[in-house]
DNA sequence: CGTGACGTCCGGCGTGGCCGGACAACTATT
DNA sequence: AATAGTTGTCCGGCCACGCCGGACGTCACG
């Protein structure tokens, strides 16, 4: 069982929920939104009026938006910020060579966060929008991550979120995780065989700092298709791994 | 005098202090910030804490840093990320054909947001990064929107952000702003000679919706020895004109 | 081993978050 | 027009919970 969830602002909680279905709706009324969370209206009014003044939404033609705010404030860490900067004109290089999806992905309470990505001149389109939150097993990049986290770690992030199933091919045991992350460790880079959306195929390589801890992860996507061994065994990880490594070298030298 | 603050859900405001100061702070701990905002440690902890479980933080080594979750809730509101997504490519253009800083604003709650920026190979640098928060009279960006709204609108702004001055020549009076508003809805550009940041000088157009109301404005920016008369009052004004063209005919057809 | 700073957590006071309900403004339907 | 059903907004009050002081464990110093 996880530990209680101590979450002594209710207040915060509720604001955040208010906001999360404010953007997942694309804007919404008051009856709405009341209506969507199965609150009184007078309480969403509440929170919503208190962060319209704070300005954090904005109200358009009777319809609240989640404001510009955030967007600021998406522009977090600086540290992350570093590895965003240094890493993005490198996965425009990638994708470039390929013609395929480059990746960045980071980590947050266990959890795959796709930072950036580059569409090449054949990439397909995926759901892999900036922001967008993915189990770690289900792809090559939170593989490549989890590959450079101690074992005490990984079992965190197992208990904490499970192994949840998303295509056939998904990885759903422990110890086949475990020892497909001592398998990346040994060759440097990890993949993804239509673990997390049938017909793609992905390549990553961990991102770590001086010490050995993983910073992120790049990779590089496409269709089974294109992705066929050859490529997929040799080519495309030895470019991937290339580029890592010169990220690397920029990270601990600037 | 403003009308007084509503703010019903104070621990909103509370929790939204927290975040702002934690990113300035680029992440700190309990203590900092309790410093920092004049509260008591338990106060701060109690907020953090539900930020944390609600995955909008991130505990990195002691500190706590403004999490990733900020991003998603950057991709805002998908009208005006249509505005971004057409215009960006754009203003890219600009700042290649100029070699200068190109610019794209939106207003919110009577400030002007800059929604992205590009940089040409002469550019610059300047404080301008994605979510700044900037006075609209201040900067050509901002009277361009201006100049596209009814003057109750203009006067609101001015009664609930006043007219601050920012640099010697910034514009402090109501009626010269009205004047010159009038004078760019006239010639269609507006511009900015040094009333934000002395020795800049700056050319913007506004985007509008096909009912004349303001999307937002763009703009081409450079320090004044290269923005000479013949090129301030010509050149570039034409070059800006033709972009915001463009824009507009593409959000109006798609 | 002491000292200070840290993050965390408990317990209680009293304020304010939350909610039911009232109300004005607006639209649509008859 | 008048009515009926929306909507957003705003009171008023109760009791939960936000807030805070203080205690405690931990760690890094010298």
């Amino acid at each position: 069982m996880s530990s209680k969830p101590r979450q002594p602002v209710q207040a915060a909680a509720t604001t955040f929920r208010i906001i999360e279905t404010l953007h997942e709706l694309n804007g919404a009324g008051v009856s709405e939104l009341a209506d969507e969370l199965e609150m009184p209206k007078s309480t969403v009014h509440d929170h919503l009026q208190t962060l319209n003044e704070a300005e954090y939404l904005v109200k358009r033609n009777g319809d609240y938006h989640v404001g510009a705010r955030f967007l600021e404030l998406g522009g977090f860490a600086r540290s992350q910020m570093k590895l965003y900067q240094i890493a993005s004109p490198e996965i425009e290089k990638l994708a470039e060579e390929t013609g395929e999806h480059a990746n960045l992905m980071i980590e947050e309470h266990g959890k795959g966060i796709f930072l950036n990505k580059a569409k090449g001149r054949d990439a397909v389109n995926l759901d892999t929008h900036i922001g967008k939150r993915v189990h770690l097993h289900t792809t090559a990049l939170g593989k490549a991550i989890l590959s450079k986290r101690p074992e005490s770690a990984v079992d965190e992030v197992i208990e904490r979120h499970g192994l949840p199933r998303v295509t056939e091919k998904t990885l759903t045991d422990a110890d086949e995780l475990k020892s497909q992350l001592a398998e990346i460790r040994e060759r440097g880079y990890a993949i993804d065989d239509e673990e997390r959306v049938a017909g793609m195929r992905c390549v990553a390589a961990p991102i770590c700092d001086g010490d050995g801890d993983p910073l992120g992860a790049i990779s590089v996507s496409g269709p089974t298709n294109r992705f066929n061994d050859e490529t997929f065994r040799t080519e495309i990880p030895k470019t991937v791994l290339s580029t890592a490594n010169v990220i690397e070298v920029n990270m601990t030298y600037s």
